[in-house]
DNA sequence: AATCATTTTCAAAGCGCTTTGGCTGCGCAC
DNA sequence: GTGCGCAGCCAAAGCGCTTTGAAAATGATT
């Protein structure tokens, strides 16, 4: 069934049809029922392709996922952030379309999208440093918004990000305030700007508290299981190991905890642990009382949040760029305690 | 830059560019190369929307995701089974199209997505017992690949499944064999298929094995580490405790080994688990030798092929159903032993 | 009853592409 | 020199919608 058919059926024109169904209101409302009426019974729905090749408009937006070529590891944080996201789209008529890209192509994906005008605009994911996809898609005039910032970028451009940098300073702080002193630090890949604000936070938390960094101490790498528990295993076996640690996901702090009950330890006595937690749905961070003291921020109400702003921003253009400073709560629980005394 | 402006600067009709550009054959090599010159120095390429209308295709694949409604879990294995699908769709030049939904709702989105021909097929993710999403594309005629089989569906359709019966089949043959005889079973929510098929399979190799099943013994839910946790106390605490657990996803074993050694049990030791691994990229389960001992399938490799299945079916249909059953491998690790001695 | 202002409807153009059905001009056979 | 086949190109229609500009119907006003 096609807008010609229908009008055929009711007798109208495609002009007053297109219109009822449109909202517009030189249309009589008792004309407006009838043409709404029959489109439900003859399920007839308006062609995406045809609506957008009359309106200039794609009603879609675009993801592009880059995938980090070494690893070919896939963030688990996407699945929730494009749910939440994937909300707003619906709520509004939009449509999603996923694009994964190994990172050295997604220029010529971004460029592809807006030549071929694919989508109405894009969501920038895991910005790095002096990210070069900004001043790309400025250039191109395609609009987007950041999830995250990208430390170096010198235009201006909309963003929404957690603050990381606060999230683990106070983390770091609340670990000094219970008497440790030295700190590990398992974080994600430090060419993301997530984690390099993070190891920001935590150094500063450190200095502020007259105790030395120690690089050391810190690690970056993908965020996975195996990345934490080598890597907390390592920081065991020290002559002088850390008395607590701080991951940057729930699946490393998971790690961690496996290296430090392997090493017969416990965590929350022995070693403490604190975590950034992007409260994903299956993961959980324990039912009533936390197992992992943790910062806290939903990456799915990020992506509800985010996509809100980016679909703003297609509406009405040229008002000014939007920027979302969201704050972690800090949850404690179970996986912290007072540093032993030697 | 669209077909007409590059025509005219061609000084060729557009019939010739689009032509040259597609490659046909009644255009000259000499031609044709000028045209995909000129198309690349200004950075053209067609409109998908035009493109789409034209040819009645939308050159993009639908993935609707369904979130349970009372738990609005995203499942983690959809971003590794994407990232698998997308690298087919780049490489065919199709786009993937993102639906989140309510399950309660899925109907009227596949309706919609037909009607607005927005898509040249879908995927179906999840099938439950007596699914209605497969009469329902067989009766519009989207063409769809299931991920997955549907226990009940009574119209063939084209599947592609891991083999889950005998995977746990297998696991509990070997535990069994290891000398367990009470084996708790810590399941996907059984109205998927899937974990209905798991249980069949693990039922199955006790009755074979003289063992009676104890509904007790097995509990389904939404597979987060919660869950595994939970439930594997509830069973350790029982007058009679299992020896041995199964889990259906590598997140509930971890849940589930946090329980074991919270009741101040070692896995492999006192309590063997194995479980099903997805090969989730972030995931992991050890580095060289595996902690968990599993039933091992890609998903990712999974959603690779099972595009492919879909692409063909698009391209040239009527070619008859598709059925893919893929063998998981059981990898051992160190989370199984012998039953320890009462 | 005639006029004018609204309201309601319509025909047709246009969005950017593909594709059908010619048309042109060249080389070859007769 | 006429005719034919073929390679190479083109004009125009059509895909399903929106939107412009105009016409028809209605109601209010005198």
């Amino acid at each position: 069934m096609n807008l010609k058919q229908l009008s055929k059926n009711l007798g109208l024109s495609q002009t007053t049809v297109s219109r009822a169904l449109n909202g517009y209101p030189e249309v009589s409302e008792a004309t407006r029922n009838r043409v709404r009426l029959a489109a439900q019974q003859f399920n007839y729905s308006p062609s995406t392709r045809a609506k957008g090749l009359a309106t200039g408009k794609a009603l879609a937006i675009g993801h592009v996922i880059p995938l980090s070529s070494q690893h070919e590891v896939v963030n688990p944080i996407f699945a929730d952030f494009i749910a939440g996201a994937g909300e707003t789209y619906a709520r509004n008529g939009y449509e999603m379309t996923l694009t994964m890209v190994e990172d050295t192509q997604e220029e010529s994906i971004y460029r592809g999208m807006h030549s071929r005008r694919s989508v109405d605009g894009v969501v920038v994911h895991s910005p790095r440093m002096n990210d070069t996809r900004i001043a790309l898609l400025n250039e191109i005039g395609l609009p987007f918004v950041v999830h995250g910032r990208a430390t170096g970028a010198t235009a201006p451009y909309s963003w929404l990000d957690v603050n990381n940098k606060r999230a683990f300073h106070r983390a770091a702080k609340f670990l000094i305030d219970l008497g440790h002193r030295r700190i590990g630090l398992i974080n994600g890949l430090e060419d993301m700007d997530f984690a390099h604000r993070r190891r920001t936070g935590y150094e500063d938390a450190l200095r502020e508290n007259g105790i030395e960094t120690d690089p050391t101490l810190m690690r970056s790498g993908e965020m996975t299981e195996n990345f934490g528990h080598r890597y907390t295993r390592e920081l065991l076996v020290r002559p002088n190991p850390p008395t607590a640690i701080m991951t940057s996901s729930l699946i490393s702090a998971m790690g961690a905890r496996r290296a430090i009950e392997d090493a017969g330890l416990v965590m929350g006595r022995d070693v403490s642990v604190i975590t950034h937690d992007d409260v994903l749905s299956y993961l959980g961070n324990g039912d009533d009382v936390p197992i992992y003291t943790a910062t806290r921020s939903s990456v799915r109400e990020a992506g509800r949040q985010l996509a809100e702003m980016l679909l703003a921003e297609i509406e009405s253009p040229h008002h000014g760029n939007q920027n979302v400073l969201l704050e972690a709560e800090l949850m404690v629980g179970q996986s912290t305690g007072p540093a032993p005394k030697t």
